[in-house]
DNA sequence: CTGAAAGCGCTTACAG
DNA sequence: CTGAAAGCGCTTACAG
């Protein structure tokens, strides 16, 4: 048995009040009692037991991270930083896998519940009305990162995904690019799906370019349904001379479908992606993409949880600067 | 407030002590009772409090994983084998990012412990004497997993990093090589580090195949170093025709060197990585390499720990079955 | 079949 | 400056 409150008050001849009191940094005690007690401590190595406190506080000091899938490089970005700024101030961090699956997410919400979490954030998807009302059941401040909402008081942390589509789309226009194909993703994601697309289209609209629907596939952001848009892109449009595609890894889809192909990037065709995983720097070539700063978001959602929290009140959103990164999949079009 | 055992007691005009024993599935009471309970349950939205449920259980319910870089390819795989067992048999997990850092490491296992974990899992890291003894004076079961140590009673769930690395570099020369070079990890690494060029050293050996330094790079299993010891590698062993990587990090660090460098793979040079992360598949040319199934890996590490945790018995070791995934980045050298 | 009571390891008024 | 006592939300003998 660990030693408890109990036997550090028997061996250093106090109450437990006095040593809970040190122990909390409360006033009320001289400085020969909080030595004693230091050294009864010591002496028979005791640990507070956060279970106990938790239940008379109120407050775990742990928060619950949900994931579509926590071992995308996507996912572990954010939750590194995520877990970064919980652990400097003193929160752990259990992780949920929900494979965006709502029952499997329902579930993990009550256990959760039950465990008390001081907060929750929730990524990359979209937050069903289900889940809503059941983080409202729990009051606890939750905060989105990588998705939105339009409830009020929930704070998310995001790129703009209409800006950062359009941008890209945009930097290939400028540089002589017209026949531009889109991967894009699911058409039922509101958040990361069709606004991103609606980037795309809007870049061209603006530019004068129409809007040829055999420049567009659609994947689902990852790497097989990528390749498959891809091929399916080359079908349909064989001229194209430029592909922005709505996430990184289906950029290196089109990138390995291209070679197969024996297609040169970026001497026949031009390709950006979107994100900026650390993937994006290791590939050949090196790929061009908007970068979302994947780490940052995470450690401010988690920033912003950890304050509502602590202070109870609400905590604004915030729209995260996006960039181009030029690497080497993207060419001039002459 | 939510509401407790004493509300739904109430509601159901029955003893707090009869909630408990319906909630908990334990005999002694009627079918009208569980009725009255279950309805009580139902009508004020009652969730049983799983921190009060901890002290008196001493079970949270919990296990901790600890990782150097829990945002690695490498280490989500592992994490999410571990979390999806973990969450269909009861368990949460709290994931710690040690950095690689004795302070960090000590630290979150003081975390874990005042939070009352009921076990942890420890990869990719050599298991330091002081991390042991902390472990130890937890009194909870732990297991690693992509290491291993020589403390009794310690299982670890690993492949066989000497054998594995034997087999890639005597697959190498099975089919012709003979002027291998390696790109191996650190060399203080006593687990994935020197025993993998060991590995190596001993099927040149084995096939008579003179060991020369000047074939031989160190990385520290990531891209960046990786480039730096390909580089190295082109300067001192041009004649090379194949390399191992002791990572596929690394082996994809080579993949991209060799690209710059103009060397084609595999027409004028092989290379085989080791691990398999979804990434050697992305790449191109698609990596061939060692495989480790890394998500088998984190379940079965879960699933020895969580078994040793309720029955609160030992459990053996297990080495996982390597293999070499072809792909197509090695050719025969004719 | 059911309830009163003790207790898990703490914190926090309250009293002195 | 210090301690006795109540209480956080449960579970579990014990008694009936």
């Amino acid at each position: 048995m660990n030693p408890t409150i109990k036997d550090v008050a028997n061996k250093a001849n106090v109450s437990i009040a006095t040593v809970s009191r040190v122990l909390n940094n409360l006033p009320g005690y001289s400085e020969k009692t909080k030595d004693k007690v230091f050294k009864a401590i010591e002496e028979i190595g005791y640990q507070p037991n956060a279970i106990a406190r938790g239940l008379i506080n109120k407050r775990t000091h742990t928060i619950g991270v949900m994931f579509p899938t926590v071992s995308s490089l996507f996912s572990s970005e954010i939750l590194r930083g995520v877990e970064d700024y919980a652990q400097d101030n003193g929160y752990s961090v259990v992780v949920c896998n929900t494979d965006s699956d709502g029952k499997r997410t329902l579930k993990y919400l009550q256990v959760l519940r039950e465990k008390q979490v001081d907060g929750v954030i929730f990524s990359s998807e979209v937050l069903k009305k289900e889940y809503y009302q059941a983080l409202k059941k729990m009051q606890i401040p939750f905060v989105l990162v990588s998705t939105e909402s339009n409830y009020k008081n929930v704070p998310y942390v995001k790129v703009d995904d209409f800006k950062a589509a359009f941008d890209a789309v945009q930097y290939l226009i400028r540089i002589g690019h017209r026949k531009i194909a889109l991967i894009g993703g699911t058409k039922h994601d509101k958040i990361a799906g069709v606004t991103r697309i609606e980037g795309y289209k809007k870049a061209l609209e603006t530019h004068g370019i129409p809007v040829d629907p055999a420049y567009i596939a659609y994947g689902d952001f990852l790497f097989e349904r990528g390749c498959e848009a891809m091929e399916s892109l080359l079908r349909k449009a064989p001229d194209m001379t430029a592909v922005f595609a709505a996430s990184d890894e289906m950029a290196i889809a089109a990138l390995s479908v291209a070679a197969k192909h024996g297609i040169k990037v970026p001497e026949d065709l031009s390709i950006i992606g979107y994100d900026d995983l650390k993937l994006a720097q290791m590939v050949v070539p090196p790929l061009t993409t908007v970068r979302q700063p994947l780490y940052d978001m995470g450690n401010l959602a988690s920033q912003k949880l950890i304050r509502m929290i602590k202070t109870g009140e609400a905590e604004s959103s915030r729209i995260m600067a996006h960039s181009i990164v030029e690497r080497q999949t993207v060419k001039p079009y002459a």
